[in-house]
RNA sequence: GCCAAUGUAGCUCAGUUGGUAGAGCAAUUCACUCGUAAUGAAUAGGUCAGCGGUUCAAAUCCGCUCAUUGGCUCCA
């Protein structure tokens, strides 16, 4: 085993995969192949068009040079003799990755059999190194990513120090399928999407709809509790909300096409804060009643690009679970870090535990004046620290009308998710022209900051069933555990249970199918139900159910009190 | 939107070189009355995504459209 970097095995097993294209396509030309967080790509144009069988061939030569531990050499040449070698071979993308390095920086080559590469290294020393390699996916990709330019194939690959390291990555990424929440929510009949209703718009089943309702609920108390005031606002607007808000003019390609109603246009909303705004707007306000935090569960719609739709994480028509918080300059600071506290607070609840703040800065296209930027970062970075967080930074990721702390969690697999997003905003209270009258009788214009702590109640959704892997904690589950009969024989028993145990407000189901009892069993697994009540004659006679629990297997034959007790007791944790 | 792949029963998938469809699961009915991951039998279920073309003949070949998937770009 090598000591080399993983990143530079995978940077050297993108160049080997680049050698063995060469071998197999001799006609190719070459962008760049850089490592990945989990594995490499490389760029390619050529005549012919990659398929999967295509991959087996390739990786099967990489393996082949593997085994005969090609070295990986360097050399260094001058600029004019590296044009002069790139532009024989026909290497035009090359040509412009080479323009692009400065001048007096060193310009290297590596080789790797007969494949050389403009490169900066380093590289493993030869190809026996790179430890395992799989190759992974054949996808297209704009030269230096501008959809301007032409479209290149790349092969997506990833590579380990070990077979074992490659197999438990294989495993990991077939853990993720397994908990994909489109074939979850397709299996356990969740939320479905319909053609006939239109790409990105979401049907919810009575399943999902039940998961929503609850952790819908639950969020509404919470903003209760916790000084918010929630609110309800129309689907669509006039125009002239949306020529003030500035988004007919930066955003119009993605909203859905105006309705001419009474000669006045109408759109669909892609954003709450208009109405919000409005509200703000319908009377004077005094700073006495600042700060206001107002909360909506807020449907918006949005014109996404047909390529980017991706179940309910990528949807057309989604519900932000949106906030905004008008405040004085001088509150703004103790408001955001209380967004943060709350944030936390339930994240936590849904158990994810590792949450990472970034701070996102000034972007190039922006509105405002950079000294307000810097004072309104100076407001986010204090507090990030009076929550007690370290975040990182991430530099011009702000949206145009102001900086941002971007939230991301982690789930059950360690995966991560950019969920919550708290952003100053300079730009609407200016163009809505918003005002209060401060202690000094005079106007101020108030700060703005918005906030999502889902950021959509669909994506969120998503996100849930990939984190419990469709195995939703009692509180919310739709179901929360199922009577299953022995024989029909103690069917009536099992519907007596049934009605006691929905009585005591659980939610209880009998499997009623003259089935077997492995096979109720194995049709409750399937459903990801936490409570199967087993009921026989012997459970008949005691007044008891036989109760099987996901979490801790064998519970034993419990009374039905005991039972209703301990399900109670679950959902009051909320596990 | 762009590159590529895919679209056959509710679901998962077969379907050879063109000769107009098949399995398993699910559903329905009947029998069985069963002790912790699949009881048996029968029945029903399809404009092969849609439209057009080639052909004596198209699920199969070609074109367009729609949708999905993997990426790219985008995500106010």
């Amino acid at each position: 085993m090598s000591d080399f970097p993983l990143s530079t095995v995978r940077h050297s097993a993108a160049h080997l995969m680049a050698a063995a294209v060469q071998e197999l396509y001799p006609d190719v030309r070459f962008d760049i192949g850089p490592a990945t967080e989990d594995g490499f790509y490389y760029d390619f144009d050529m005549e012919h068009r990659l398929t999967p069988e295509d991959l087996k061939k390739i990786e099967k030569a990489m393996k082949k040079m593997m085994g005969k531990k090609v070295p990986f050499e360097t050399s260094e040449m001058t600029r004019e003799d590296a044009e002069k070698m790139l532009k024989e071979n026909n290497q035009d993308y090359k040509l412009v990755r080479l323009s692009e390095i400065p001048e007096g920086e060193k310009i290297t080559f590596y080789t790797c059999g007969k494949f050389i590469d403009l490169c900066r290294g380093p590289h493993v020393e030869h190809t026996g190194q790179i430890g395992a390699v799989k190759l992974l996916s054949i996808a297209g990709s704009y030269f230096h990513g501008d959809e301007k330019n032409p479209m290149l194939q790349r092969i997506y690959g990833t590579a380990f120090k070990s077979k074992e390291d490659l197999n438990a990555h294989l495993q990991m990424v077939e853990e993720a399928k397994k908990r994909d929440h489109r074939k979850l929510g397709q299996e356990l009949d969740l939320f479905s999407v319909s053609d006939n209703v239109g790409p990105g718009l979401v049907l919810w089943h009575p399943k999902g709809a039940f998961i929503r309702h609850t952790f819908e609920s639950y969020w509404k108390d919470e903003h209760y509790a916790n000084g918010y005031e929630l609110m309800y606002t129309p689907h669509i607007g006039r125009s002239i909300l949306w020529q003030t808000s500035g988004h007919l003019d930066f955003y119009k390609e993605n909203m859905y096409a105006p309705m001419e109603i009474d000669e006045n246009e109408y759109f669909v909303k892609p954003m709450n804060c208009p109405f919000h705004i409005e509200i703000y707007k319908s009377r004077l306000r005094s700073y006495r009643e600042l700060p206001c935090r107002w909360a909506e569960l807020g449907t918006v719609y949005r014109y996404e690009a047909s390529g980017v739709l991706h179940g309910l994480l990528r949807a057309r028509g989604f519900t932000q679970d949106d906030a905004h918080i008008i405040c004085t300059p001088e509150q703004v600071e103790d408001e955001i870090a209380e967004v943060l506290r709350f944030s936390l607070n339930i994240w936590k609840t849904f158990g994810f535990k590792e949450i990472k703040p970034y701070l996102a800065t000034m972007p190039e296209k922006s509105v405002g004046d950079p000294e307000r930027w810097q004072k309104a970062l100076g407001a986010l970075e204090n507090a990030v620290k009076k929550a007690g967080l370290e975040c990182e930074m991430d530099e011009g990721g702000g949206a145009f009308y102001g900086p941002k702390i971007d939230l991301k969690v982690k789930d059950a697999i360690g995966r991560e998710w950019q969920t919550t997003t708290i952003q100053f905003d300079f730009n609407l209270p200016e163009r809505f022209d918003m005002t209060y009258i401060g202690e000094d009788g005079l106007r101020h214009q108030p700060y703005m900051v918005h906030r999502a702590l889902f950021g959509s109640i669909e994506r969120f959704f998503g996100i849930l069933v990939e984190h419990f892997a469709g195995a939703f904690p009692v509180w919310l589950a739709p179901v929360q555990a199922k009577i299953l009969p022995i024989s029909e024989k103690q069917l009536d028993y099992a519907k007596k249970v049934c009605a006691e145990m929905r009585q005591a407000g659980l939610r209880v189901e009998v499997d009623e199918r003259p089935a077997k009892i492995g096979a109720k069993i194995k049709d409750a697994r399937h459903e990801r139900l936490q409570y199967m009540l087993v009921v026989g004659d012997s459970e008949m006679a005691n007044g008891t159910c036989s109760v099987r629990s996901r979490r801790e297997d064998q519970l034993g034959e419990l009374k039905i009190s005991d039972i209703i007790a301990k399900i109670s007791d679950d959902v009051d944790k909320k596990i």
